[in-house]
DNA sequence: CCGTATCCTTAACGATACTG
DNA sequence: CAGTATCGTTAAGGATACGG
């Protein structure tokens, strides 16, 4: 076994408890793929970005990114005025992350017309057995 | 306001109970991820799956599977043998998908030694001050 | 304005048992 | 083998209120 079966083993996303999942989580996970698709948008304040993401609560807005800013995607900056701003932007490794997301977003976007007619498929082939009327 | 825009506004994940949105939760989610990427090696039966994607329930895997299909990106082929086999593949549309989010997958991967490093510096930034000794 | 802390509700999840 | 059904547990999530 050569070095990178080894290297692909022990950071296999696809053993659970391995660190590679946790952060994959953080990242494509409901919030982290809205959150870090907005900052690629460019900087943030706190309520400013809860109103780009359309839903989050301020419970999870905070929780996604204490999460990403200690997954050294994301960094937050302090300006200590009166009141306080709070400004949130990507790291480098973060901008290389968002950008991929984009695409998957993009992707998924460009494929809806196609998924949503699947849907439409799949719900009519399987509800129309109502009981036996 | 043009074309692009609108179509932008009606499928823009950041808007919620917007439909494009849910389905990249069924794709971009803790277990869409990982199943879709065990498809694209290759077809699998439902408990050879199960066992590639390590931690997996019965329930959950049968759930995500479900949604994936529903959603045009997974195909469901049941051979009427005894004991019945059913095998899960990919559709074109899931394998475009999937191929995206293996990049996603590769890319977090490269950058865990930089994650890991920013989880090590915010955690001991955070925690030195138990009580106060 | 930027959050954290709390409470409470809901839904996700896992384990088990059972059917086609 | 391939699931569904049920149940109990846990964690996620939302609303509110308060502190920095």
């Amino acid at each position: 076994m050569g070095m990178d079966e080894m290297e692909e083993l022990v950071a296999d996303v696809f053993a659970r408890a391995c660190t590679s999942r946790a952060v994959l989580e953080n990242v494509a996970g409901k919030w982290g793929v809205l959150a870090l698709a907005a900052l690629s948008e460019g900087a943030y304040r706190f309520n400013a970005l809860r109103r780009r993401v359309d839903g989050i609560s301020e419970k999870m807005l905070s929780q996604t990114l204490q999460a990403l800013e200690r997954d050294g995607l994301v960094r937050r900056d302090v300006q200590a005025t009166i009141p306080p701003k709070v400004e949130y932007s990507l790291t480098p490794a973060g901008e290389r992350i968002a950008g991929k997301l984009i695409e998957l977003i993009e992707l998924v976007e460009g494929e809806m017309p196609e998924v949503m007619a699947a849907q439409r498929r799949y719900d009519t082939e399987r509800t129309p057995t109502p009981t036996r009327a």
